[in-house]
DNA sequence: AATGAATGAGAGTTCATTCAT
DNA sequence: AATGAATGAACTCTCATTCAT
């Protein structure tokens, strides 16, 4: 009974073995650095041997990408106990930026990259990407509803902060070098928090 | 010394002639798939002839990046006419969003697609990127000395001020398909109205 | 001893079941088509399984064309019950290019698909297919002491049938996509009286 | 003015060089022995060097097909010029098998091999394979105006004369080793000849 | 000034087969 | 008896680049 397990155990460790190695390998050099044979060279297997884990490469990008809205979604997530809706919206501003600061390559492969999807067989339900901004839209309207912010367009003000957050975050992964570092984490937060200010009304 | 005229004359059309196939290729199908051959097909000369004219493929995509940056940089310039300091930064950014979604590959160029300074021999003047930043910052200045804006630290305003239309401008070139065209409109707009009364004072 | 028994009976069902769907995805597929995946995913048993059944992957080719020629020795025995020689003959010539058009892969295996025993481990008793060119000549021959056929060499009449219905069957196989099927039926009835009349004396 | 011509003889040499050693990759070992590696080995030039004179591997193989047809065709018409409508059919029969026995692998690919234009990128007007078979039935109808055939339906005589000589052919290229050498020469004659003194009238 | 000819490196993928268990 | 894991060799094809002319 144990060798079931075991052998559960070992297939899945080749799967995150050849899914961190891909990782890294986007990391070191880009997407296109992702080749069967790089991968293979990592992991110290034949090429052949991928594929009795993954269908093809389509398959491995696939599992890269959900890694990454999984960890982003978690990250999220972890706002959400927050009592005060005011307070909560914008740590949800600063995980976001956060995540994106601590997980850029992931940040990347999820919203900076040309469409993902357009290079994989991807099922139907793909809608990872669309969940934390459901989230976002049920904040803002819970500080509508606390007085925090002036009756408007729930959808503008999404955007808006969305874009604000993307927009920081997608300069500091792309940008970052052109912003040394103790002055970028004080933009960061300053920029966020000044953003805020003017939107709440209390 | 005529000769020597009509020779650099002619150089520099082959120059023109090579970028402006190129940057058509890759608005047509996209970064990855500018080839030498295919910029040799377009332009009607040899895959060889090309490297007359260019070192490499680096400097080709090098030499588009800046074409794009001329092309950013003026259109943003349009607006320095604008007297009003208020004005003419609201101006800026409905600017800058507007450049981004009439040129969304030209935008994709320059600050979505992978750090070009990583792939390319990169002269170290490369200021291109950085002049509209002073002269948002010199914008914002004026609105404060003008009353517009509460005296803040520089800096951050002009921080969030990208940020937001980069994260716009980001938004709508690479996941506009999720929002359908005449909400986007409305959207982008409204955002970036929304924003900055919550920036100025009066 | 029952087990001895039983042992070999399911050794040779496996043997069967492998067998039969090879020839199953060869009639579907066609010969480069049958890999030892397919085959293993057909009978849901896994790759490694069939090397605990035949040697390797010529073994099964072989086997595959002794099915067929058995199959197709069957056939040609089915008329040598008719008494009369000459409609013996007939019925033979018919009853061969109609097993050709019924059974077309098991032709293609045996009589059009490359010379078999060049990749074949074969043993030298390959006589399969030279047991019907026997039966062939017996007839010939009782038909010409019969006074049906002048007196010529046998081997010569033999050889000649034999191409004149190999040579159809091989066509219609072939090439019949070049012949619609209402006139298909029409020219091989018609094309072997032809033929055969043309043979015989009275 | 010599340049031009040196460079496109040298063209054609290259495309000559690639197709005959083709040839004899696939008179080697067969059909799937000719892949595009194995062929830059023969010729003694890099694999990316065919893809200069050839679009892909299936234009080769058509290039193959078209020179056998060719060769073929030009073979079948050296007959044409004997004036005897009785003795050209003959001829006809005879010049097709003798083609076949010293061509055999240009005979395999147009006739035996499956269906080539499956694999291939073909144009439409596609009609080398059906040229002969239209010179064969209008030698037939020579023969039946000229009183040295029965008047029949001339499509069946056709099939059948075709059948014929397809099936010899066939038999030869494929079970020759059947038959030995001296033998086969005698059969081959004499069976063609038997057939078609049972086919003439006079 | 321009090019035809050529290439090495590399892409994703599939195959029959083996070996330890 | 059966298999999961692994692989080497092979496949077609495309890329940026160079060199002699």
């Amino acid at each position: 009974m144990g060798i079931t397990e075991r052998k559960d155990r070992e297939k899945q460790e080749m799967i995150d073995l050849i899914l961190n190695e891909s990782m890294k390998l986007f990391i070191a050099e880009g997407y296109e650095n992702i080749t069967m044979r790089k991968i293979a060279d990592k992991i110290e297997y034949s090429p052949t041997t991928i594929y009795l884990y993954f269908k093809d490469k389509s398959e491995i990008l696939y599992s890269l990408l959900n890694m990454a809205f999984d960890k982003f979604y978690e990250a999220q997530m972890s706002i959400q106990s927050i009592p005060d809706s005011k307070e909560r919206l914008l740590a949800h501003g600063l995980a976001y930026v956060n995540f994106a600061k601590e997980n850029p390559h992931y940040y990347d492969l999820m919203f900076i990259l040309k469409d993902p999807t357009e290079n994989m067989n991807c099922p139907d339900d793909w809608i990872s990407s669309t969940r934390t901004y459901e989230i976002l839209k049920t904040n803002i309207k819970q500080c509508i509803s606390d007085g925090y912010i002036e009756e408007t367009d729930t959808e503008v003000i999404a955007f808006t902060l969305w874009s604000l957050v993307h927009g920081i975050a997608s300069l500091i992964i792309k940008r970052g070098f052109m912003i040394p570092e103790p002055f970028r984490e004080y933009l960061v937060y300053n920029s966020i928090k000044f953003a805020f200010k003017g939107l709440f009304l209390k």
